[in-house]
DNA sequence: GTCACACGTGAACCCTGGTTCAGTACTGAA
DNA sequence: TTCAGTACTGAACCAGGGTTCACGTGTGAC
């Protein structure tokens, strides 16, 4: 990289109001053409020129706001991701509800508004990139999945839930709707997404696995011992 | 590519059985060295040249097996992933069982299998590498949640279960499983992992998930309204 | 033992695409 | 209007790593 914007020494130390407001507006712009590059075309096509150019600015550009392509596409990433944790975090922490409730509408929620975004959804969940890109999705798993074991937590010890891992079970409702976007929108699943149908079967599936009442159980599930060989 | 083996046209049209065998030899040797390099570093750090390197050949000799890296690695990972499906299937088929009993039994196979894997289950499961390695896993996915599928509507159909969409909870089924054996292996939840532990609470979950009676329900679950918008 | 031929080799090639940087166009104070 | 200094530009650069291929070596029929 050159030097991050705004190193002025001499005349002025700080750009002036209409510079800065040009370069927020580029900086503004390359982050959401980055957005919709990803989600038109996925991360394989995402490359800096083809951002630069619809962002209307050349490729160098870029580098005076960002300081790598990672970094640019981490960024970009980590606003979606963020944004999408609030709105869970709003539901699963809306006061004087149900855990069963809260715990169904935000699932169904972030499966809604998953279908609905299409392609970013896609690669934002399941397509790589970049060990630093990657790392945001992962970062944004786990407090996904947090959200929902602080939310198991306050289900169990208000006496709705059973006792359970509240850790491994948010990890699995997180991975149970992740997969429940993506088996849809890679077009697998036998009648075309049926948004609505589809959340709402997720949501039961997630309520159900923590909140039912375990089937009439023969008590010991058991992995069924096999070598896990390393051969050929 | 140059050649592939065994295109010999004048004195010996088919390669000597001693050839043969050496030839077989590099090639299992290659493909058992594509897996280790991944499940010791990663998919990132896997070039040509280490795994060459670690099956005693030359690059070159690579390229007489397989005609690209890609292909390399997708027909190791289409091993591994048939491996595991074959375990998984041979439990949900299992004949004169419960539906129930068997979705757990498999399911906690599978994460049990997969923790002992370490480093190849991570990679194989959530690291990317190329188009047509991802379509492995992708595949492999889709298979999976498809058994887990056929399952469940045996079940349903057993009146087990309770009505539901046997598509997608297979598909939640194989997310849920899949995402509580990256989230110990990232190094997340609370407790180191406990291969008992996990497994099971997983099992316990996609069984109740599917076959528990649902929580008193409020009747509508719904996807709390909110745009998704394409701000920046 | 000899020889023709295919196998195995690994250094060199080359393509892709991120990153740089010398040049040009603006900007705004004097 | 001038001019110092900054922002923008995009062609050129460069690195990484997959792929190739001209060359020795081993093999086995004669």
């Amino acid at each position: 990289m050159t030097e991050p914007v705004g190193t002025g020494t001499a005349r002025s130390a700080r750009p002036s109001p209409r510079v800065a407001a040009r370069q927020a507006d580029a900086r503004r712009r390359i982050l959401q053409a980055a957005r919709v590059v990803v989600a038109e075309q996925g991360f394989a096509a995402a490359q800096i020129a083809v951002v630069a150019d619809m962002a209307d600015v050349a490729t160098g550009t870029i580098y005076r706001h960002f300081p790598s392509k990672a970094s640019l596409f981490s960024e970009m990433l980590r606003a979606v991701c963020v944004r999408e944790l609030e709105v869970v975090r709003a539901i699963t922490g809306e006061p004087g509800r149900r855990a069963t409730d809260r715990l169904g509408d935000a699932v169904a929620t972030f499966v809604d508004r998953a279908l609905r975004g299409e392609g970013l959804a896609y690669a934002v969940i399941v397509e790589p990139m970049d060990p630093e890109v990657d790392q945001v999705r992962l970062d944004a798993r786990a407090e996904l999945a947090a959200a929902f074991a602080d939310l198991i937590t306050e289900g169990v010890e208000a006496g709705e839930f059973p006792e359970q891992d509240a850790g491994v079970r948010g990890a699995a409702i997180v991975g149970a709707f992740l997969e429940g976007v993506v088996a849809p929108l890679a077009g697998r699943t036998a009648h075309a997404p049926d948004r609505d149908a589809v959340s709402t079967e997720i949501a039961r599936f997630a309520q159900t696995g923590v909140a039912g009442t375990p089937p009439g159980t023969r008590p010991d599930i058991r992995a069924v011992p096999s070598p896990t060989g390393a051969e050929p």
